[in-house]
DNA sequence: TGTATAATCTAGACAGTGTAAAGATATAAT
DNA sequence: ATTATATCTTTACACTGTCTAGATTATACA
């Protein structure tokens, strides 16, 4: 798609994925309009056609982020059909890798991008989506007997906020190294998610 | 001492409170080293005499955010002394209604001051002092029972995980209405931490 | 097919930002 | 009292988001 033309052809993806690659490579800090333009080689207000405002682009990479996410946990889920206390465990390590490895996307995607008084669709989609996936997982545990049965809603957000909470704290270091070196991140989330359980998760 | 000489007589502190009323009154979009010296009245490179750079200067405000948010906590905590489910309930509630009411303090406190290459040292230690007056509360709890017993570090850190999480995810709007509105989320709150008791917390 | 219209991109400009350097002024130390 | 140090102002620079005007290409319609 990168051809030499004036036009470009598929400048909003190419302005999508030079962020994520800024993002990756050169963290939050150097990610701005201009430097997402040069690294897809437009000029420094070609992203005006594409994007209102530099926080568009923002929900646009978030939206990037959420589906890399929603098909993280997926995948976790899918590798473990019909085994819930497997799928649940398996979508907490997910859920902490990702915040780990994507570090800065993950940062993005929940610094406020639903706050705004714009509307972005998509991105309302695909994070909605995520919560419903995580809200199954949890209602087919509950059938499972994993969890106690009602309430789906309140207990897969509780459950939500939860593995979100501590990894957002480790990501900031503000859980004591003495602490995350004793128990490391995955088994905190596990420890912490064993409390809403009926059987032992592992 | 905001006298009229030419030099402040308390700058440091004036650009602290400065600070913090742009973020209460502006949003944390306002908030920049210039504005920050508008507010208190001086040049707008007087703020380097006192911080070497702007996350310095971030990260002073995040201090006294974290003084507040103890001071809150505390007195959560001494308000209901020597009853354990009350004290634990009541901080809950306090760190929700810290991060709603001074909502953009609460952002910028946990937006990577420890991350940084450099070291503030009056950061580290008040935001040490509040997990570790959590950790207080939680072994209190454990001593009464409403707790299990041992692991204080890791319960204390789930628990400040789990309330973490649950408040940020609707500061961002990422708990759907519906759910919120149904809940409040101080009854999710409550709900969350009454996994961890043996005794029903209320 | 040819032409008008729209979409896309560039170039230039502007105010606002963080930060550095040089100089002015007040305080502190000797 | 003089020197040194801390504090503050002024000026300057590169960088940012955004706006405007204009150039280039694609699309739609006659």
């Amino acid at each position: 798609m990168t051809n030499d033309t004036y036009h470009h052809g598929d400048l909003k993806n190419a302005l999508i994925r030079a962020g994520v690659e800024i993002l990756a490579r050169d963290g939050i800090g150097a990610l701005s309009l201009r430097s997402v333009a040069r690294e897809a080689g437009v000029s420094h207000s070609a992203p005006y056609a594409h994007f209102s405002d530099k926080q568009a682009l923002i929900a646009a990479i978030s939206t990037e982020g959420f589906h890399r996410l929603y098909a993280k946990l997926e995948a976790a889920s899918a590798h473990f059909k019909s085994q819930p206390i497997k799928q649940i465990t398996a979508c907490a390590r997910a859920y902490a890798d990702f915040a780990v490895q994507e570090r800065d996307i993950f940062n993005i995607m929940f610094s406020g991008v639903l706050e705004q008084e714009k509307a972005y669709p998509e991105f309302v989609e695909i994070s909605k989506a995520t919560a419903a996936l995580l809200a199954k997982i949890v209602s087919s545990c509950q059938d499972a007997g994993i969890f106690p049965t009602g309430k789906t809603d309140l207990l897969s957000v509780a459950i939500w906020g939860q593995m979100h909470g501590i990894v957002s704290l480790a990501l900031e270091k503000q859980i004591s190294h003495t602490v995350l070196d004793q128990y490391k991140l995955n088994e905190i989330l596990l420890f912490a998610l064993n409390q809403f359980a009926l059987v032992e998760l592992t």
